[in-house]
DNA sequence: ACAACTATACCGTCTAGCCGGTACAGTCGA
DNA sequence: TCGACTGTACCGGCTAGACGGTATAGTTGT
């Protein structure tokens, strides 16, 4: 067919990032397992010859994920420091499954992770380090900004497993306010 | 019946139970993709058409390790509820890896749950739904317990993930104290 | 001309699952 | 008490298809 714009749509987007795009999203909807080089070409409309063009093998397909992921996060730690709502708002709301490309590209990191690849997970070491620090020097309180990690970790675990089931109306809005309320009261006075 | 004595060493474990420990100790240790049916039944010592015998698809033996993890959480809800120290004081506990055969099955688990097995997810959703039920009695309060749970979450990730990494003593029993004495605050008074 | 692909064929290995066979303990009727 | 038979617990060889990767010839927009 023809490589030019697809039928419609033009490639606005480079074929790279579609691929990388498509990689993430068989990560995060079906896991490790179904993350095949074939799986991802087709997903992102391109041969397999196409992706293996752009990612010699598998190894260079998942170290151009950990590349944007790690990319990506650095942008949002700085986020995090200047929210104006302040930094444990801020982490607390994004924790959730907004569908932002952090948001997958770091649940399909998890994935990767969890198949152990050891890059997979020295990045996501280095990124939780780094929002902690963050927490750390927004809370004046290292044990405080544990407790506070581990929250935000609990509402990555939650919206990757339930999706939407479980609890119905546990991600809202206001169901984050009154998390957020309630971890204040973790703070002895600031 | 005595199937016993194979060579010299009596199977004091049935073969049905170490497939299932090998089986998950696999896909903690591994991931999905580390736990094929050559690698379980090679890790049981075993072979592949033995494994077979007992279990007649990998399905089924998804299936097993599933049933498993479920009688082992219905136990566990028991024991939460009627912990000595505190029904909170016991959850936080526990959700740091002890090598416990419930720890290891819920991270097997999870392991599946990431490959989005919907058995795996579902078995997992109940449990938690047990245990949140059971803070929930214990806090009387569903925003603190959700919390709680959230908290709890959070440590199987990062026990999970970090294994002994990062932040080195964050799962020793003092840290697992002044945790527990964080979460006394939220708990308004009672 | 060249980069950016497509399309197709192929290879070696891994994986799930199947099947025939073996060993052996116990049951049962004559 | 013997021989025929049954059920349980395995072994190990096999196959089809999936998978990662290689190779190569052709197409197209700039």
């Amino acid at each position: 067919m023809a490589p030019m714009s697809k039928n419609a749509a033009a490639p606005s987007v480079p074929t790279r990032d579609r691929l990388l795009d498509a990689f993430e999203e068989l990560l995060v909807e079906g896991g490790e397992r179904s993350a095949t080089l074939d799986a991802v070409a087709a997903a992102a409309a391109v041969s397999k010859g196409g992706l293996l063009y752009h990612f010699a093998s598998k190894d260079a397909l998942v170290g151009g994920l950990l590349a944007r992921l790690d990319a990506l996060a650095l942008e949002d730690a700085e986020n995090i420091r200047t929210a104006p709502a302040g930094a444990v708002d801020y982490l607390i709301r994004t924790s959730v499954h907004t569908g932002s490309p952090l948001d997958r590209a770091y649940i399909a990191g998890s994935r990767l992770a969890q198949g152990r690849d050891p890059r997979a997970v020295q990045v996501l070491t280095e990124i939780r380090r780094r929002w902690l620090s963050v927490i750390e020097d927004a809370v004046h309180d290292a044990d405080v900004a544990q407790a506070i990690m581990l929250i935000s970790d609990g509402l990555y675990v939650n919206s990757s497993l339930a999706e939407n089931e479980l609890a119905p109306q546990n991600h809202t809005d206001a169901a984050m306010t009154r998390l957020i309320a309630l971890i204040g009261r973790l703070l002895p006075h600031e």
